[in-house]
DNA sequence: CGGCGGAATTGACAATATTCAATGCGCTGT
DNA sequence: ACAGCGCATTGAATATTGTCAATTCCGCCG
């Protein structure tokens, strides 16, 4: 049996008055009696790099807070092709479609190892009646998703495999305190910035032959920031 | 003087109870009453074809609704690179950035002759707070948003010339009665597709004589969606 | 009516990306 | 240790797109 094994785990039920990422998530502004309200337990799930949280047309039932790990949003056309149209880590909530929709538009799917919390959209909607600081970051949450979605457009879907390339590297090292950045499988890379697997593969080797990024560990990567950035014009 | 007036009029004072596309935009929910606490009146701009309603970096207060016309919204890259990001009609909301944000993060182009509403954002703020109808609205409008810059990604910069423009065309068409559409200049249609104007040009010409669409007046095409269909693969 | 200017189109060529096939590399299970 | 598998890499040929430079089309103005 050379499959890993993967798939969906129910770890607890959370206890959000003292989670570790309280002060970041969307709950960041509840009191002690909106808790009090919340008589539906919110569940602790892991998930498996490679595990499918949900798919495209599954009923949207539920909003997820990041935990830990790293996650992609996909999309498809009909043709069969498929575009990641996001990537979420940890504070980030996904499923906000939820609120709106009876189904979630992307496939959600674990690209490493990850925790999430599974907020019911009926909770979330019922404290947000009352609680205009929830209110607000749901707010906040919609007009991330659309600022990233738009820099999609424009950073990733936009100039050379070249330049694409560089743009993700800079916007991955944006998140990580070092310049250090950890990458995903060639396939992903390329489903990400709408080129090939192969063009990806050759464009990564291209980057590492020039001296842009090196590899110290098997798919991580050191970048060299200003050269990325003068490369992709400032 | 061959320069055509280009630019900004008001044209008078909204009267939203009597709205003749009231029940399609972001006020269809408020009540009479909710309507007595405006104090602010909310104003009616037109601009001409080519005007500037906005540019990236302004200072955002306020949010637009369409009442007529065609509004597109683009984003700049470092290097001076423009990519439209969206394409807003009649009841679009757009600016809704400023409810969160201080500054409009695209420039807001009139490509017709456009009328729109002008709703400050404070005002939003405040009636959203007490009235969950238009609270649900603006999120609502996020998620149309969202969801619109979701199929940007996927469908147009996503594929070959040929798909993206034959999708565009087809999206286009999905929004008018028949299957009319009047289309913009070469240079934007490249700008939204993140295709070169030659190309975009060219692809056009191809679609023309392999039958796909006709154009029985300049800049106004015939599709032949079922064809279109089968083009891009359903 | 003729000329001007901007946009669209077209051509020729160069640059880039895709395709398909082959090979290499690392991990896992036996 | 080794066979087998999945993924990454590379090569070679092809297709697509970008670039740059004409040229044409069309509306507008004098």
């Amino acid at each position: 049996m050379k499959r890993v094994e993967v798939g969906e785990a129910w770890t607890g039920v959370a206890d959000c008055r003292h989670c570790v990422v309280r002060n970041a998530v969307l709950f960041a502004g509840l009191t002690e009696e909106d808790f009090s309200h919340l008589h539906r337990p919110i569940d602790q799930l892991s998930y498996s790099a490679g595990a499918r949280i949900y798919d495209a047309g599954d009923p949207a039932q539920t909003l997820f807070t990041i935990r830990s790990g790293l996650v992609k949003l996909t999309q498809y056309l009909p043709d069969g092709t498929a575009r990641i149209v996001r990537l979420l880590r940890k504070t980030d909530l996904f499923g906000l479609e939820a609120m709106i929709d009876e189904e979630y538009p992307h496939t959600a799917t674990a690209l490493r190892d990850t925790e999430v919390c599974r907020l019911p959209v009926d909770v979330v909607r019922t404290l947000s009646h009352n609680n205009s600081r929830l209110f607000n970051e749901l707010m906040a949450r919609w007009h991330k998703a659309v600022g990233t979605a738009d820099r999609w457009i424009t950073e990733f879907s936009t100039g050379s495999a070249r330049d694409r390339v560089a743009r993700l590297l800079l916007w991955l090292s944006e998140k990580e305190e070092d310049e250090r950045c950890e990458l995903f499988s060639r396939e992903d890379l390329g489903a990400l910035l709408g080129l090939t697997t192969e063009t990806a593969s050759r464009t990564m080797a291209e980057l590492k032959r020039k001296g842009f990024i090196s590899e110290p560990r098997p798919n991580q990567f050191l970048c060299d920031t200003p050269n990325l950035r003068r490369l992709v014009g400032l």
